[in-house]
DNA sequence: TCGTTTGTTGCGCCG
DNA sequence: GCGGCGCAACAAACG
């Protein structure tokens, strides 16, 4: 029996320290390893990734590399600048490959990648092994164990997890790593097809990361660099990195009584430098830090505490609890796969007729990632707050924290997000998850949808009347209002007083701090005086518009599945007068007066009758019609509708 | 009854 | 007497 060649190929669990998966492919003894990480025009161009993102990505895929090549200096992460699906099955033939190792994917997307690679590794005799690594629990597990049902609070989640059994210990770090093979690259590069590129506002120069062939253009298969995406540099403080985060997690754990007795609720998100959590999020998104390795490190020191009679605490306010909730969002995502991350055909959230909402492709059933501006006002509301210059300081600074930083405080999230949602515009969750998913450095499609689901009391939580005040919470933290002062500068010689209301200091307190309070923030200054708007909106007025709305939503009782809002006639249902697109009985299911029309409804009527499944689209060789205005959906894209090929 | 993380008011207490 | 602070009660009302 030959000894076996191995791919390990690299994804979101960017880490050598409690991999199941890796250990997985070092169990098998092999003759070559081959560390891998395929370059996925889905993160280069159909998601939002801001420029934050890619630095962390970059920073861990190097520091995993210089890791990989301390063990084994022959080794390094091969960065391979083709997506999976094309590449993979070349490497099979080009490097005699017999087995293929990954970490499980539950995002919706990862699992239609995985499938058309699993498939592709069948047809050329490669045997398959992924493990489940980038939860506490496999989720697919607790699903099972939730009776195939979505976990919708903590408890079921808790229940189910133990239904699954206990949470694994951590696998140690390997000591040793085999040889890769010879890395030939006898093929030509597929390049991905750069359109759409929802990226494409973001750089300064076009994006040219496929442009240097497979290894790259200094051919050592490094990680591409944010100049060859044409981004500008980063702006973040935050730099990613297993050996960043496993250094940090010791001075965290080493102070026991925080660790022991930390509550979410009571840490503020008005804390800055430093902050009052110590930033986990985007290492565990990328797999730089295992989520078992860090709960039971912090179930030690528990332990440890509860033994000595010392005060401790609990889910879901404890550190172990907040990746309870991960799990809760990893397991309800597993259920309901593309619909969770949507309204429309989400049978688990409800239907509220929000301004801004998505537009949807009535022939998948799903979002196209364009939205309907059903009001210009809304629209206008939306850029000031996506861009932090609502009028309102706490709301701004956080905006901008967001942008500049791509991290904020979890409680900070809760205020903007219920600001835009339920508790002040309005506005399609949506919109306010797409945003987050294009700043935040953590961003993990589960837990961020999950989240807006959350706040917008569209699922998971709905007790709507519970809402956060731009002012009095940010108050509450932050009563001089030091972090506004931080990231909304031009309000940091303002006085206490009018800090959080700058609308309300008379002229002259204005002219003393040298800021003067006009206009809606497209103007930054008027003569050498800096400008800061004005509310964009009467908040109390706003709030009870909100309640109002939910209030008859909720008495409505639709979810995103129900048939009425498949179909577009829910608005028969709703008040005219009521907030949002309610007016008229015409329209699409996204609620408006038009909508993504079905395919070849027109010239070419060859489209698959039941194209639910849209596995027809993901394969290569059957592209999807791109005709006018019309986008491949956005979260369901593969790396398969391919017209480009160059020579490598 | 309770739910990880509301806002406002009013009371007692302290200086 | 009064302002500031911390805390508890309450408001509104979901599944």
């Amino acid at each position: 029996m030959p000894k076996p060649r191995v791919i390990y190929w690299f994804r979101t669990d960017l880490r050598l320290h409690d991999s199941p998966a890796l250990k997985a492919a070092l169990d098998l003894k092999p003759e070559v390893l081959y560390p891998i990480w395929c370059w996925d025009s889905h993160y280069v161009y159909r998601s939002r990734v801001g420029v934050n993102r890619w630095q962390f990505l970059i920073d861990c895929m190097n520091d995993v590399s210089q890791s990989i090549s301390k063990i084994n200096k022959k080794s390094q992460l091969y960065v391979l600048r083709e997506p999976a699906v094309t590449l993979l099955p070349k490497l099979f033939k080009a490097w005699e490959i017999t087995h293929l190792v990954f970490e499980k994917d539950t995002d919706a997307y990862g699992r239609d990648r995985d499938a058309t690679v699993i498939e592709s590794a069948k047809e050329a005799g490669v045997e398959v092994i992924f493990r489940s690594g980038r939860t506490l629990w496999d989720s697919d597990e607790v699903a099972k164990a939730n009776g195939g049902k979505p976990t919708m609070n903590i408890k079921q989640l808790q229940t189910a997890g133990e239904k699954v059994g206990e949470i694994e210990p951590p696998i140690e770090t390997p000591k040793s790593f085999p040889d890769p093979g010879e890395l030939k690259l006898d093929f030509d590069q597929t390049q991905p097809e750069p359109t759409p590129d929802m990226n494409e506002k973001y750089r300064q120069n076009d994006e040219g990361s496929y442009n240097g062939g497979i290894s790259g253009p200094k051919n050592d298969f490094h990680p591409p660099t944010l100049e060859e995406l044409g981004l500008k540099p980063a702006t973040t403080p935050h730099r990613g990195g297993e050996s960043v985060i496993l250094e940090r997690l010791n001075s965290i754990l080493s102070d026991e009584q925080y660790t022991g007795t930390f509550e979410k609720p009571k840490t503020s998100p008005a804390a800055f430098e430093p902050q009052s959590t110590f930033l986990t999020s985007p290492y565990l998104h990328f797999g730089a830090l295992s989520c078992r390795y860090f709960y039971h490190r912090v179930e030690e020191i528990v332990e440890k505490r509860r033994k000595a009679k010392k005060p401790v605490s609990e889910p879901p306010t404890s550190l172990h609890g907040q990746l309870l909730f991960r799990d809760m969002y990893f397991a309800a995502q597993a259920v309901l796969g593309w619909s969770f991350g949507q309204t429309y055909n989400n049978s688990h959230c409800r239907f509220i007729p929000w301004h801004l909402p998505s537009k949807v492709d009535v022939s998948t059933k799903l979002v196209t990632g364009d939205y309907e501006v059903d009001d210009e006002e809304k629209e206008k509301q939306f850029k000031r707050w996506a861009e932090g210059r609502t009028g309102f300081p706490w709301i701004d600074a956080i905006m901008r924290q967001l942008r500049q930083e791509g991290w904020i405080h979890h409680l900070a999230r809760h205020s903007v997000a219920c600001f835009l949602t339920r508790g002040g515009c309005y506005i399609s969750w949506e919109r306010g998850a797409e945003v987050f998913e294009e700043l935040l450095i953590d961003h993990e499609a589960a837990c961020n949808i999950g989240n807006w689901q959350w706040l917008s009391c569209t699922a998971f939580f709905a007790q709507f009347y519970r809402c956060y005040s731009p002012v009095a919470f940010g108050k509450k933290w932050d009563d001089n209002g030091d972090y506004i002062r931080k990231y909304v500068p031009e309000l940091k010689d303002l006085p206490k007083k009018f800090i959080f209301e700058p609308h309300k200091a008379p002229i002259q307190d204005q002219k003393k701090a040298g800021v003067v309070v006009k206009g809606d923030g497209s103007q930054e200054k008027e003569g050498d005086v800096a400008m800061y708007p004005k509310p964009m909106l009467d908040f109390n007025e706003a709030r009870d518009v909100c309640l109002q709305g939910m209030k008859q939503a909720y008495h409505v009782g639709l979810y995103g599945n129900s048939p009425k809002v498949l179909d577009g006639s829910w608005k028969q249902l709703f008040d005219d007068s009521g907030e949002g697109p309610t007016e008229g009985e015409q329209g699409g299911p996204g609620g408006m007066l038009s909508f993504e029309e079905a395919d070849g409804t027109e010239e070419d009527g060859h489209h698959p009758a039941t194209p639910q499944k849209s596995k027809g689209g993901a394969v290569p060789g059957s592209p999807k019609s791109t005709r006018g205005r019309k986008r491949e959906h956005s979260q369901g894209t593969l790396d398969g509708a391919f017209t480009k090929s160059a020579k490598k």
